[in-house]
DNA sequence: CGCCAGTCCTTAGTATACCTAAGCACTAGG
DNA sequence: CCTAGTGCTTAGGTATACTAAGGACTGGCG
């Protein structure tokens, strides 16, 4: 077993807390972003997906699947159910006819910045309502954890 | 309904981000905690479930429904995949006939242990490559989202 | 030129996890 | 007892994810 590199003495409540409470607060706020979805039959992963297109423009699928860190048949599921929702289209790659594009329909971005302005009216709410250094600290964690997730 | 409170006016990056950090976050470190799932048959709520059972003694099913955020019937069928893989069993409440109260077998609490164990290892070793205030800052981040979570 | 390996995407089948609705089991108060 | 309320379960449906398998296209090589 790992007898040196296993970084016991970080603390005592810190480390059996640290990655224990990233994982509940994780779990938590992820069940409550999924509550947080009154409207339409799409799901959150689905409005994330919209929510990416609107802001970057058109992806491959591929590339979707690497943003979202799943596998490529499951985002194609995910692309389906904003293409028959009307929300998005796909296009042939004019260079590489294996590819599809996927961008988002003028419905999709009408979408997108619904549901970030929803989003955003209960989530700011909060976050708002904390002092500015917790609001950086927040901030910084996202940033970090986001790297670390995508590693 | 959002007729009236919202604030388009709070900011230019910083706002349209925080939120959206955080919601981009949670959502790639759930996928990425649930793809850290070798073993077992197991979702990444039935392991939750057991880490609270084996933290916190035996709970009722509303108990934990109200822990996790979920519907008592969801809960429900989180506990019987671990009391069909023998891992939980359900004990009747003598006080009251009604309740269940779930707790962990011994190969419950192994799992537990060995579960805790498994996702230590990566994730602490990611967390232990940043320095201590960005420790700290993630630590402040997941004691303030758990809150708002939570409310 | 035609074949073949590799890449990109899709569909099919399966599993987890969540919900609402409906119903059973039990408790407590008339 | 009978009835209202509480706790839990099951049934049916949706979203999301996976693996496996196959179709469409590209590019290189005989």
């Amino acid at each position: 077993m790992e007898t040196e590199a296993t970084p016991e003495h970080l603390g005592t409540a810190d480390e059996a807390g640290l990655g224990g409470h990233v994982r509940s607060a994780v779990g938590l706020l992820y069940r409550r972003f999924r509550s947080e979805r009154p409207e339409g039959t799409l799901g959150d992963t689905a409005l994330d997906v919209l929510t990416w297109l609107h802001k970057q423009g058109p992806r491959t699928l591929t590339q979707l699947s690497e943003d979202a860190h799943v596998a490529p048949a499951s985002m194609s599921q995910s692309v389906n159910r904003l293409t028959s929702a009307g929300y998005a289209i796909r296009t042939p790659d004019p260079n590489d006819r294996r590819k599809v594009l996927i961008s988002t329909t003028p419905e999709g971005a009408d979408l997108a910045i619904a549901t970030r302005a929803r989003r955003n009216t209960w989530l700011d709410g909060q976050l708002h309502a904390l002092s500015p250094e917790d609001q950086h600290a927040i901030a910084r964690a996202c940033a970090l954890l986001s790297t670390i997730a995508g590693s």
